[in-house]
DNA sequence: CTGAAAGCGCTTACAG
DNA sequence: CTGAAAGCGCTTACAG
């Protein structure tokens, strides 16, 4: 009765907990957090747990964050353009893994507009991890919080790219289309410039694949699916003999396929066109869409891998992201 | 040097500030916060304000919680499955909102194994909204950390379905096939379990407007886009003379009307799909897909102006979500 | 093996 | 108009 009342009333504490216990708040807060180097006695140990299972006691995490100065929380801040599909695979995994070493992982997206207040000072979180590079005034706002672990951060010439297989995917895409005899490639890229660093990432590892390979140069025009634009550089790429284009997603690559087709060319006889991601659209597209897949899993538990040691101040000096690119042939190559 | 060299070691605090200021770490709290029924004399105001900005202070967002009682996180609590594309700006426009009345919105994704905590105890959110309605274990989960304000709320019958525009889609589409011929209609729904009670959702509204035009009843099957059954389904509704296709998403709609086209069944003549969101593809698909648009940002910002009220104790009566829905003719009706 | 106590950095009545 | 002080619920040396 007066258990419950205290309930209805207000949050059960640790001294709660205590009372009932009959032990201090400190044994019950040692018992909880499995406190390295404390030695507890297996009976006070089992009525701790019984009387806080009994409570229904959950810690405070304002308090805990005060009192211990780390918040267990792990901000991933993501680009503000659409992420790929399959990125969700990479959080889902990262998220579980880092569950289980006792951190949240929450996702952030930018807002274009500028929040009064980002949310790594709302949170702050023991770590944040960037997709892309922080603004100065971004790692100085994260400082001026308390935030000391930032990735990547400029200063220590991180060679972490949060992107992960930047370059597997352009690759495997130009060697694709070059075992399958096309000499002359061309380069979709996404005309909406939020994403416009990454679209210059890969469209870098593509041409330099094609380079090292003696192909002639890649020529690069800017697609966007809602206007003429992917008419007008199919008939570019047509009239200049071009024979594969390397697309930035598989979304650019519908938008060249469905140009394509428009026009009376043939895919993929006339023209290979080879998408990036594996999205849904590749599958139900109409010719299907001939892809790059990675194994997403397995790099989000490779980053999680990655964000607990850097949390924990023990880099791994030789980590690198176990990076995965498979090729999906379809009907489009 | 020597205000330096403490920025260097520790985090700037109120105290710091007061010190500066030459006033009390209260007037700092006061100046900072606009606390109502605190009257601050200008010059006051200027020095606490002056030095606050030099120092680089930020307030301990974990003090302040623990202190006051309150978080400012709205915790917005996502489906286990991939949303809607237009979701996004939804989810921006209510971000923004909030933001200007001093929330933070954080989203969050249910995974699939279970966490040890879930994200609302460790983040302690003012309020909890969820796109679908949450378990008991949930529920008891919440109150158990704190949380007050959850939505929807089994227990109050709450009205509100935060998946919003629910019915006012398939109506539409039912609608717009009706009004082009199409007698015999049927719904294409999506195989995936995860969405199930959307799914069922969107049926039942489609269903009952059908029923409402006279037509016959409309047969139900489930696309998976990665197996046969969206062939299996075209085969069957033309052997039983169905001309309209209601289709969950635009992503099933292009399974439907891609199997269509390979077995070689006329879209829109013998068969009219109308998709559902107009995400990208219903562009990109060749031919076009007919779908539904709705208004999202002003949905989000509905959200918002909904979430801040219900947050600070003072719910809206008579409020409904501003559903706009848009029907966007193409080619494939 | 366990407890008393200081301290984390705020907010908020309460005095003056 | 402003300050002294209690309190939020934890963690963590430090004693014993």
């Amino acid at each position: 009765m007066a258990v419950s009342e205290a309930t209805a009333k207000r949050r059960v504490t640790a001294t709660d907990v205590a009372a009932v216990a009959g032990v201090s708040r400190a044994t019950v807060g040692f018992v909880l957090n499995r406190t390295r180097g404390q030695t507890i006695s297996e009976g006070t140990r089992e009525r701790v747990l019984e009387a806080a299972l009994r409570l229904g006691y959950r810690p405070n995490s304002a308090a805990q964050a005060l009192a211990s100065g780390r918040s267990r929380i792990v901000l991933f801040v993501l680009p503000d353009w659409p992420v790929e599909y399959s990125f969700r695979i990479y959080l889902d995994e990262a998220s579980r893994v880092l569950d289980e070493a006792g951190y949240s992982l929450v996702t952030y997206t930018r807002r274009p507009h500028g929040e009064t207040r980002p949310l790594w000072e709302l949170l702050t979180p023991d770590s944040v991890f960037g997709f892309t590079s922080f603004s100065p005034d971004e790692i100085a706002s994260m400082r001026g919080c308390g935030i000391r672990r930032i990735f990547p951060d400029p200063a220590r010439q991180e060679p972490l790219d949060l992107s992960l297989a930047v370059s597997a995917g352009p690759r495997l895409q130009v060697e694709h289309l070059y075992e399958h005899g096309r000499r002359q490639l061309a380069y979709a890229a996404f005309a909406d410039p939020l994403p416009s660093s990454l679209v210059q990432a890969r469209h870098d590892a593509a041409r330099e694949r094609a380079h090292s390979l003696d192909l002639p140069p890649v020529d690069i025009r800017y697609i966007d699916y809602r206007d003429g634009s992917a008419d007008d550089a199919v008939r570019a790429w047509h009239g200049a003999g071009v024979t594969g284009v390397v697309a930035f997603n598989d979304d650019v690559a519908a938008a060249v396929v469905s140009a394509a087709i428009r026009i009376g060319i043939r895919i993929p006889d006339d023209l290979a066109v080879i998408g990036h991601d594996d999205s849904p659209i590749a599958t139900m597209f109409v010719p299907a869409l001939s892809t790059v897949r990675f194994d997403t899993a397995t790099l989000g538990r490779g980053f999680a891998e990655y964000a607990i040691n850097q949390t924990e101040g023990r880099p791994l000096p030789d980590w690198r992201p176990p990076v995965s690119a498979i090729l999906v042939r379809r009907e489009s190559t």
